[in-house]
DNA sequence: CACCGCTACTAACGATCATAGTAGATGTGA
DNA sequence: TCACATCTACTATGATCGTTAGTAGCGGTG
């Protein structure tokens, strides 16, 4: 899979941030860019995000209901699970992560394989 | 970090599947791309390459002799870092990780944090 | 019925990757 | 010494993708 643009991205933040389903203007509205954007710019991202399978959108009246098709950890955690595949060797690759990371994240790794065996 | 293009991601293949530091031509005869590609292509991608810090090179007589700039796993690492950071929960992200895995990889990331403790 | 907001279609531009040719440097063999 | 082969540097072109936005069409509202 292809890396999300700036944009794309930028507006996939909107989406996470957002509680509930939002309309490209509201999008509009809340993209922190620095710069100002086109209306149809913004639409523009939408429907390639949709057409890539990032966001699901429902028609609410005549306007399009915009939102993410997985959760903001949902979507990191299957990139994570994409460069353990395309890295050829998952399991060295994973000892190499873990012997780098913090001890607060070797900390969250731990508790979540403890709660990994309860589950 | 952008993303490696498909060629660019078979030179790095090659080179890392390389024990020792190899020349321009040795990376375009061991090249598996199924088209075959001109010289100065593999050349212009090398250099491309040490452009952007993922090889390093070494003159032998007149030709360079180029090399990955970190070991695949130490790259792949590099990776999962940055899709976590990016991700902007890192926590989270880890715990959905370690919930979605493989039994195998559970046992792996076990094994890699009891190895941290004693290192 | 005119206007307004929304979506669809289309397009242009820039960056990046893929691909490769030409020129220049340098060593080698006749 | 000179032609030739090899290697690097510079340059260029086409394809793809992300960014940006205009225009047209549709459907409700006043």
């Amino acid at each position: 899979m292809r890396c999300l643009g700036e944009l794309e991205s930028a507006v996939m933040r909107v989406l996470w941030d957002s509680v509930e389903p939002i309309k490209v203007r509201a999008v509009l509205s809340r993209l922190d860019t620095g710069r100002s954007l086109a209306y149809t710019t913004v639409l523009t991202v939408l429907d390639n995000l949709h057409r890539k399978g990032w966001v699901q959108r429902d028609l609410d009246g005549r306007a399009y209901l915009y939102r993410p098709t997985r959760t903001r950890e949902e979507a990191a955690a299957r990139s994570l699970h994409q460069v353990l595949v395309a890295s050829g060797a998952p399991d060295v690759v994973l000892a190499h992560f873990v012997a780098s990371v913090s001890d607060e994240q070797a900390e969250t790794l731990r508790a979540a394989l403890r709660e990994r065996e309860r589950g």
